[in-house]
DNA sequence: TAGATTGTTAATCGATTAACAATC
DNA sequence: TAGATTGTTAATCGATTAACAATC
């Protein structure tokens, strides 16, 4: 495999590419990168460019066959490791959450799931028992949790944060609308309504400006 | 008011300041690019060239005034307009976004929250009844709604984004697990869990092969 | 004035894409 | 072979940031 460095900007369009690939492979067994990109809304040498940072060996004049680029996107990232996750926060987000089945099927496995709520702990979630944030510490060794989802409102998220790292967790997926100090070596990606709203709410307001 | 054309990495940075903005009024009147930055992890340089297509006048030797630099950005982002969002799907997600009060804190108004399961129509959820999806058009005219939310499973996504489309919707903002195909001139916008997890994901397997 | 900080330039860096030789 | 499509180059484009004159 040449893993070589993989521009960041690539990393986040394989999966859009693996979903795609997802649906094609139901018809077809090659594709050519003009149909993958067509489907994941890139350029066809885009394409190309991002598939050849993972060795890929297109057939030329015939295209990509299909199960083999899955398999080796889904190398790329780290997909048949198996990683496990703790959700934080059982309230609504994080009840969808748990109900989510995207973590099964690309290949996650969620550990557990946490509140510090006493109404909560006990409570069965999507066949989960929801667990004291007490136990965290416990629970992210003894079940080798690697990403930590914080599904919490904002006051607490710092303090989870800090708590998931001291842990030993090093990837952090933060749902709350806070921006996390977080030591270095530790990785937080924000997933925020709030902020792709206003970035909807830009363009309106500047295609009514331009009328 | 400067508006001109403003980089699509900055818009994407402005809501990010304004939260920050949020955090740092409790305690001061202006504050540094510096300090900025370094609450938004960002660059201090970004700061001031982000802000400059405000029109912004910091302070030389002073800083930025807050309340005035947050006003500068809601006008930019278009939030004292007050978009209507409809939300569609009414499960375990939709019903988190209602409860969610990012909506009326950054100045939208949940218009609707739609589902088409009999079973779900007529419930209320965070204090709204869930109406059926056959009434979206109207919805959308009368109250008109700028903003759709997809909360569907994947499987009805496409067909949802059509019918919003059609229905003079151009701003959508989808959480279903899928590319959606629009017409031009609609704008769509992806949160997707499953994609932020493959990019920790590919981190994480790329730190273990680091060693 | 001296210290601090902006606004902007210019250099750098990284990402996108048109184009095309290679080749199935 | 003729047609199709890859892999890669090189040009372009856009974003980041160090540096510093301007100036409060």
């Amino acid at each position: 495999m040449v893993r070589g460095h993989i521009p960041s900007a690539t990393v986040s369009r394989l999966p859009v590419y693996l979903r795609c690939l997802d649906d094609l492979s139901a018809t077809a067994a090659t594709c050519s990168s003009e149909e993958l990109a067509s489907l994941a809304g890139a350029n066809s040498a885009q394409v190309r460019k991002d598939l050849s940072y993972l060795g890929t060996h297109g057939v030329r004049g015939v295209g990509y066959n299909i199960e083999e680029l899955r398999g080796q996107i889904r190398q790329a990232l780290g997909l048949d490791t198996g990683y496990a996750v703790v959700i934080v926060g059982a309230g609504n987000l994080g009840s969808a959450l748990s109900n989510y089945d995207g973590f099964s099927k690309w290949g996650f496995e969620v550990a557990a799931l946490i509140d510090n709520d006493p109404e909560k702990i006990g409570n069965r979630v999507a066949g989960r028992v929801v667990e004291p944030f007490s136990e965290l510490e416990g629970i992210v060794t003894e079940r080798r949790v690697s990403i930590g989802v914080i599904a919490t409102p904002a006051a607490h998220a710092q303090a989870v944060a800090d708590r998931l790292a001291a842990a030993g967790v090093r990837s952090i997926l933060n749902f709350a609308p806070t921006v996390l100090q977080v030591p270095a070596g530790v990785e937080v990606r924000r997933v925020d309504l709030s902020t792709e709203l206003q970035i909807l709410s830009f363009h309106l307001s500047r295609d009514a400006a331009a009328g």
